[in-house]
DNA sequence: ATAGGGTTAG
């Protein structure tokens, strides 16, 4: 009988390790008679496939727990991230040992809580105070979050170092990404074991240095399956798949771990076909290997097939289910990536991640928020999802609201929040909180910059721009093409043409986007010639312009009356390039010829259009018109115009003026009440406001109201005044 | 059966 209780525990603890859950349950209720280690068996069981509220009960219920029991259910909280928990068992508990100790400074450590676990390790018990365990723990911790001084010290402090204790140091000169002290420590050790070496091969990989990972791979006195695999996956991840292929092969024993890793090797390279054989001939899959499949047919767009895997898959599991969500999110069926989340047991932070991400996506707002509102254990990713949900909504309001009562933030919730105001047009805000990310210490990584910088275009705020350079050069960004070319286009759009030039001049290898940002910034401000100049030395440089690049040329070209070249450049575009012609570049060849009075060729181009024409092709029609005086074509201009832009009331305006300066005064009466019935009909947008309790609305152009004058000119002064607020806050930004 | 350092997945 005793004999079969224990044969049924380890049965329980295999099942629950390898995610069949399910089984596991069978068994556990199946079993007439139980003892305390089946109870702590499936306390783990249950923990290690999430589900640590099942656990719990199991404790809660069980007739007898011992010294394990507790210790078994703290490690359960642990590895679900439920530090409270842990703490309140910790202190309840009867009597602890070293494992209870161990247990609940590494469940402060994994999260970040680095005090508290400083403040139990000083409180442990002496007869355990000359143990490596929770040193080690803590060093660990440390070396996480890149206090390196004081896991160094902790381990100068500490009595009894073990081999533990080494590594885990040499790991945190590893995770800060400092290889010479590595290799130096590395050195110093006093003994190493395989882990140590295992640490050594995947730091250089993470560098970049296969060399180095190889040389040191083959200096390790006995290599295990670990080592093999950081090796395989180290050539894996710089695409040296035939590399891989064959440490593999020479590989001396093969776990599930080292398949999987092949298999993941050949789906990174996209040959799934090579994975498929893999998978079938490996001799047993675990989730993981399940999992690399699914993701490997959705990486070839295979969504049916990865579909047919997870059908097939004996224990589904999240992980596996999660990469078909994002599988089918990544091609916008959403309504498929639903149903396979509602088919989850136990969702965990990830796939409710992976959710609602998708529903911002795919621009389902309502869900997205839906969805967030229904998770209760969310992460700084869920946070920061809702963040750019609510940017992508126009609520700045809610996506601050979201940003100031998150817990820990990251660099994604800065981004996130700065860029949507710079989606919203709220530049000055996005420039607000770009120094205030900067000032609470956080290093802007491309992406800020690149926000900040275009912000710093848009309203030609030269000075808050060049602090921005500064800070580039100074975060260790000088040379980085995709900054530099953000910079360019700052400079150019403040009207600094010199600085730009000096930028792009020191790019060492310059991309199309760098010489279309100089092109395009001659463009603006109207130095032709050196648009022209440029654009051949790009030629003489071998770079192929593209679509991009003849805008700005041929915008160049319209604005310094370059005529005749901008039509000869129009033409090579199809001739020379065989390029797709846009409607932008029609509606810059109309201006083009609009410009200089040439209007009925203008018109024969656009009735020669391959694309549709659109509002932009119309309108430079028209403003040609205008200039140019020519009314019957301003009117089929504006015509077709205003099929585009119907509520655009500045549209009207204009043809109203044409007809004015022509003196047809019914034309313009005609114009304005045909103006008054879109407003009607479109409720155009009205302002209000509320004084001593009653509320004033008022329309554009509105003369009614009494003293309209006086109102006016009150408006004017008020107007100075907020440009003399924005120069003041554009300063006081410049002083963080 | 439970802890501290190294490999494959969402």
């Amino acid at each position: 009988m005793k004999r079969r209780i224990f044969n049924q525990n380890l049965r329980i603890s295999q099942l629950g390790k390898s995610g069949r859950i399910e089984d596991a349950i069978k068994i556990f209720s199946r079993m007439s008679q139980k003892n305390t280690v089946t109870y702590n068996s499936m306390i783990t069981a249950y923990a290690k496939n999430g589900r640590v509220t099942d656990a719990r009960t199991i404790f809660d219920k069980m007739p007898r727990k011992n010294l394990v029991s507790w210790n078994t259910m703290i490690s359960g909280y642990l590895h679900n991230n439920k530090v409270d928990e842990a703490y309140d068992l910790f202190v309840k508990m009867p009597e602890r040992d070293l494992f209870s100790w161990t247990l609940i400074i590494t469940c402060y450590t994994r999260n970040g809580k680095l005090e508290k676990a400083k403040q139990l390790l000083d409180s442990l018990p002496c007869n355990y105070k000359k143990e490596a365990a929770c040193w080690n723990a803590m060093i660990a911790g440390y070396a996480k979050e890149g206090r390196y001084d004081e896991a160094k010290s902790l381990f100068d402090e500490m009595p009894n170092k073990d081999l533990v204790s080494w590594n885990s140091m040499l790991k945190g000169h590893i995770q800060n990404g400092e290889m010479r002290l590595a290799l130096q420590f590395f050195d110093e050790m006093l003994e190493r074991d395989v882990v140590s070496w295992n640490l050594m091969i995947d730091g250089f990989v993470e560098q970049g240095d296969l060399d180095f990972a190889w040389e040191y791979f083959k200096k390790i006195p006995e290599p295990n399956v670990v080592s093999w695999v950081t090796m395989l996956s180290g050539f894996a991840k710089n695409g040296k798949i035939l590399e891989a292929r064959k440490l593999f092969d020479q590989m001396p024993t093969r776990n599930v771990v080292s398949w999987n890793a092949m298999i993941s090797a050949y789906v990174q390279s996209c040959q799934i076909d090579e994975a498929s054989n893999l998978f079938e001939e490996m001799p047993e899959r675990d989730p993981v290997s399940w999992t690399i499949m699914i993701n490997g047919h959705v990486r070839v767009g295979k969504l049916d097939e990865a579909r047919k895997i997870l059908e097939k898959m004996p224990y589904k599991n999240v992980a596996a289910q999660t990469a078909m969500i994002s599988g089918y999110v990544q091609y916008n069926k959403m309504d498929e990536a639903r149903q396979i989340f509602n088919e989850i047991d136990t969702r965990d932070v990830v796939s409710w991640n992976t959710m609602i991400a998708g529903y911002t996506q795919c621009r389902r707002m309502d869900e997205a928020v839906h969805l967030s509102r229904k998770m209760v254990m969310k992460d700084t990713v869920s946070w920061n999802i809702m963040i750019t949900a609510y940017a992508q909504m126009g609520r700045m309001d809610r996506a601050l609201e979201i940003f100031e009562e998150m817990g820990e933030k990251n660099l994604v919730s800065w981004n996130s929040l700065i860029s949507g105001f710079t989606l919203n047009g709220l530049y000055l805000d996005a420039l607000k909180w770009f120094m205030l990310m900067v000032h609470d210490g956080n290093k802007p990584d491309q992406s800020a910059f690149a926000c900040g910088l275009s912000s710093c275009a848009i309203i030609a705020a030269l000075q808050v721009g060049r602090q921005l350079h500064h800070l580039v050069v100074k975060s260790g960004f000088p040379n980085d093409l995709f900054i530099c070319n953000a910079l360019i286009t700052m400079y150019c759009k403040c009207g600094r043409i010199p600085e730009a030039e000096l930028l792009f001049k020191g790019i060492d290898h310059a991309d199309i986007v760098s010489w279309n940002s100089l092109i395009g910034g001659y463009a603006l401000n109207g130095c032709g010639k050196e648009a022209l100049q440029l654009f051949q030395e790009m030629a003489l440089e071998g770079v192929v312009p593209d679509q991009v690049t003849f805008i700005s040329i041929l915008s160049a070209c319209s604005h310094a009356g370059f005529t005749d070249q901008g039509l000869e450049l129009f033409k090579g575009m199809t001739e020379v390039y065989g390029m797709e012609l846009l409607a932008e570049h029609y509606a810059c060849v109309v201006d083009l010829l609009g410009r200089v009075g040439r209007l009925d060729e203008a018109f024969e181009i656009i009735k020669g259009m391959k694309t549709k024409a659109n509002a932009g092709v119309w309108g430079a029609l028209l403003s040609a018109c205008r200039t140019h005086r020519n009314l019957e074509l301003g009117k089929l201009a504006a015509q077709k115009l205003l099929e585009f832009e119907p509520d655009k009331t500045s549209n009207y305006v204009l043809l109203s003026n044409m007809h004015a300066e022509a003196g047809r005064w019914s034309e313009v009466q005609e114009v304005r009440s045909s103006m008054k019935d879109i407003s009607a009909g479109k409720q155009p947008g009205c302002s209000w406001i509320e004084f001593r309790n009653q509320v004033y609305t008022f329309l554009s152009y509105d003369t009614s109201w009494p003293g309209a004058a006086q109102i006016c000119g009150t408006l004017q002064t008020l107007t100075a005044q907020m440009r003399n607020i924005v120069c003041l806050y554009e300063n006081s930004i410049q002083e963080f």
